[in-house]
RNA sequence: GCACCCGUAGCUCAGCUGGAUAGAGCGCUGCCCUCCGAAGGCAGAGGCCAAAGGUUCGAAUCCUUUCGGGUGCGCCA
């Protein structure tokens, strides 16, 4: 499941064969942002009566869940950011301030506490009106208005098109599209990108492994070499090569068949790639070539631009301090003046035989993609690039002059264990565990799940036998469980003839919904619209994964205390009213679930029997 | 040597881009099925946020330095 970016790809009914919910009154809300805006209401009338002074800047002002629930719903630091350039003390402001939002309906209480902070405690109606504004948005919920229609490229996986994908990959495949996922459901005009690293002195030589694999379809004995790729991945590449061209390239040199072999091996690494992604879910937008860029003058074009800010000439680098290379020795080259844009050293873009290293190309590339009009650049790359993101951000920086930010995120390692021993066995290749492996041994959701329960910027630890284990130790169980769990009261319910469809329940009485454990569900739910923006404006789709965690917990909660509390069951004997507000709430957090996990490209499922 | 990332409970990790008494899971201790799915839940114990300075109303979070781990470091991409 991917979100395009428009309304209908949330819309509950087409997703869930569910009652069409019916339009929100107003678009979907941030109960945390309508709250701001009321403080900067309250700010702007104590100017208006002088008791602040104008002028005053509200940026740093914040209104958030606190984190100890008895200082109460909401907290705002307004009056400890305003006290120093207003001149007064935070807790004369906050007074003032308090009395003001007192008066607001939605605003139970407002006390002054601590150094200043001021505690809001939200009626009890509002958390009651929350399952209505989640049913009635469906997965429009939380999409906040962060991204409109902003540009945005994200390039991830470009894996060197010479064989199957592995681990490594898989994780910034997941992370890539989970990222993609995510700002295009909060506006963002979204691309899916792969850059084909096809030319390189790499894919020559998987052409000549290609070949040495058709050699032996011709039933020639071969031997791989060092500098060849031995995986038996090639054996039906070889197989295919020799179907398609016979013996034509036999007992012949290499100046005949590599350009053509190269291009037939490429084909295929490329389409064998595709088949690996699509397994995970992953469906780029754009594969761009860079073999497409040489002969085109576009690498030249790019140069040439650099060229016309002054940010090229020929020089001879200072060797590496510590560890110099054994054969180092000074050589005039043509240098990239990215120390200008933020690098620590210049950088070489062409070799002492006059050929273009590979940072020409990824320049170029680059600047393709500004050219393309994009407003903002991702590139997810593995860790082991990270000496590649200081050039990079320089040479977007210098091409699209400041205007065009590049993030580069960068995926630690996968170590892979099976019921914690390390696990190393491959069936493919031999050597490394391909996507394909992981991928048969826990299916996509399992993968797609357990590679975003850590920073990206953090080594993962996945084991297989976690990561199908049914218990709460396994976080994608734990939140397919809560749903599931949802689902099986929405079954009781239409069994006991009660209405469950969202548009009924988005209808339904919830102003008895007053217990804790209840409210606090609500609670949650609200935080979600919060949590889904600063996810996209960090770039870290990782909080959602921890989000949906804490919110199924939640509802494990709830659903646990209906045993101690029959008032809290979600089915009420012979009280359909009753049943349906409580169903509300629960169908609520499935929704929620529902949209979190579509951005995490996980299918949510009804049942697990 | 330089750059980037990381250092939080016994273990694996979150921590809202500066907020109040730092959280979760595992493990440990003790509880909860006559009851909507116990594949769950509740409660308890467990911390000098690697260390030292600095910035300010306020620091796990930002800056500097040190220690420890990872990844890179001119014609490989």
């Amino acid at each position: 499941m991917q979100f395009d970016g428009t309304p209908a790809a949330f819309d509950p009914a087409a997703r869930h064969g569910r009652g069409s919910a019916e339009l929100p009154e107003r678009p979907a809300m941030n109960l945390f942002s309508d709250i701001r805006a009321q403080v900067l209401d309250a700010i702007a009338a104590m100017q208006a009566e002088g008791t602040l002074p104008e002028g005053l800047s509200t940026d740093a002002i914040t209104v958030e869940p606190p984190r100890d629930p008895a200082h109460g719903d909401m907290a705002t630091n307004a009056a400890m950011v305003l006290a120093k350039p207003a001149g007064k003390k935070p807790r004369d402001i906050a007074d003032v301030l308090a009395g003001k939002l007192a008066d607001d309906a939605r605003i139970a209480s407002a006390e002054v506490a601590g150094p200043g902070f001021l505690n809001l405690r939200l009626a009890d109606v509002v958390w009651q009106g929350l399952p209505k504004a989640v049913l009635s948005a469906g997965e429009a919920y939380g999409r906040g208005s962060l991204g409109q229609g902003v540009k945005v490229n994200v390039e991830y996986v470009s894996a060197n098109p010479t064989g199957p994908l592995h681990v490594g990959h898989t994780r910034g495949a997941v992370f890539g599209d989970a990222l993609a996922s995510l700002l295009a459901y909060t506006g963002y005009d979204v691309t899916r990108e792969y850059y084909i690293n096809d030319g390189g002195a790499q894919v020559d030589v998987l052409a000549r492994s290609v070949y040495l694999r058709y050699l032996e379809a011709h039933g020639h004995e071969v031997e791989f070499a060092d500098g060849t790729y031995p995986g038996d991945y090639l054996v039906p590449v070889g197989e295919a090569l020799k179907a398609d061209v016979g013996d034509a390239y036999v007992d012949q040199p290499e100046s005949v068949w590599l350009e053509k072999v190269r291009e037939f091996a490429t084909d295929a690494m490329l389409a064998l790639i595709r088949e690996d992604l699509a397994q995970l879910g992953v469906e780029m937008d754009v594969f761009f070539s860079e073999k497409s860029l040489y002969g085109t003058g576009r690498i030249e074009n790019a140069i040439d631009t650099l060229r016309d800010r002054g940010l090229i000439y020929k020089g001879t680098l200072e060797p590496p301090k510590g560890k110099v290379p054994e054969d180092w020795e000074p050589r005039e080259q043509t240098l990239f003046k990215s120390t200008e844009h933020g690098d620590d050293v210049d950088r070489p873009i062409m070799k002492s035989d006059g050929a273009w290293t590979y940072f020409a190309p990824d320049i170029a590339y680059h600047w393709d993609k500004i050219d393309r009009g994009f407003d903002q650049l991702i590139d997810v790359f593995g860790a082991d690039h990270g000496g590649y993101v200081k050039r990079m951000k320089a040479a977007v920086s210098a091409l699209s002059e400041g205007r065009v930010p590049l993030d580069v995120k960068l995926c630690q390692l996968v170590k892979l264990y099976k019921n914690g021993e390390p696990f190393k066995m491959s069936k493919r290749a031999g050597t490394f565990i391909t996507l394909r492996d992981v991928v048969d041994e826990v299916g996509p959701d399992v993968t797609r799940f357990v590679m975003l329960t850590r920073k990206n910027d953090a080594p993962l630890d996945f084991d297989f036998a976690k990561a199908v284990e049914q218990s709460k130790e396994n976080p994608v169980f734990y939140v397919q469980y809560a749903y599931a769990r949802v689902f099986s009261v929405l079954r009781k319910a239409e069994a006991a003839g009660i209405a469950v469809d969202d548009a009924t329940l988005a209808g339904a009485d919830l102003s008895d919904m007053t217990h804790e454990t209840e409210l606090s569900v609500a609670r949650k739910l609200a935080e979600w619209p919060r949590l889904v923006e600063i996810a996209a404006r960090t770039h870290e789709p990782h909080r959602v994964a921890f989000f949906l965690y804490d919110l199924a917990s939640d509802l494990h909660s709830l659903y646990n205390r209906g045993n101690d509390e029959p008032q809290l069951r979600f089915l009420q004997e012979d009280d359909p009213a009753t049943s349906q507000a409580k169903i509300a709430l629960a169908r609520a957090v499935a929704v929620v679930i529902s949209a979190g996990l579509g951005i995490l490209g996980v299918k949510p499922v009804e049942e697990m029997r």
